[in-house]
DNA sequence: AATAAGGCTTCCAGTCACTGGAAGGTCAAG
DNA sequence: CTTGACCTTCCAGTGACTGGAAGCCTTATT
């Protein structure tokens, strides 16, 4: 299976394959024409990372999780203990996020959006509390 | 005032601060020594950058921002444009982030966590739905 | 056999918003 | 007069791709 294959059937771009290839992801052998051949394990590798991906792990949580997805042996505690940190982060970005959005909404609520220049927007940049400060 | 305190006053780190010089956000004047000063049109106009950042802005729609605060004669509808359309992207985000979570946590709540192989995070991995679409 | 279209290859550069670090000038205190 | 804390510029790296150029390979059509 050549490279768009592999690409259509993961939802993953080619040139996402390529770069995943790059960092030693997956090592997909070799035609006679250098064009990269896909087989089962490495589509399987691909699909994987498709979605821990997608669920916000960041790369290297992703060659861990492979790499322990492949072992055999591992202990079901080392994958628990990635994603529980990753979960912990998830939930600080939502916190963040709704922190964010409960200041923003309120402002966007409170302009009027029309063409005079006085805006509560602009007000509630200048005159919110100190300086944020991020974890 | 020096960099440092500027620093200090706004929250932003000095590295951010010529960082965002280098790029047209603020052109604080020099010392004959060539150190920057900073005056109080410059200073507010960092803090009102480090708000805006804070509420996630990006630094493209800080500059618009900025340059309708310096404008007298805005209109609060352009304001309001860009914050709407801020909040809504911080919404989609938001949701992203709890689908992410729910799935996650569901996984981490599934695994025992011990010496054992067997792992229902790597199977929910592995086992997920189709290839996940962002938008 | 020539050609055109499409897929494949590599490599380099750019994204975003900083951040770290090196090399060196400036300043205040002891 | 030296030490240490500032300040300066410039270059490189981060994460995870993404775009594009230049060129090889394959397939189909003329």
């Amino acid at each position: 299976m050549n490279i768009s294959q592999a690409a259509q059937r993961t939802g993953l771009p080619a040139k996402t394959i390529r770069y995943y290839e790059d960092i030693g992801l997956v090592t997909p052998s070799r035609d006679t024409n250098g064009y990269r051949v896909f087989a089962d394990q490495e589509l399987h590798k691909l699909t994987f990372l498709a979605r821990s991906r997608a669920l916000g792990f960041s790369i290297e949580d992703c060659r861990a999780l492979l790499a322990l997805y492949e072992d055999q042996s591992r202990a079901s505690s080392d994958v628990k203990r990635i994603a529980a940190q990753h979960l912990k982060e998830i939930e600080a970005k939502i916190a963040d996020l709704r922190a964010m959005r409960d200041t923003l909404s309120e402002l966007v609520r409170a302009c009027s959006g029309d063409d005079r220049p006085d805006c509560p927007i602009l007000k509630g940049i200048e005159h919110a509390g100190g300086p944020a400060r991020r974890s």
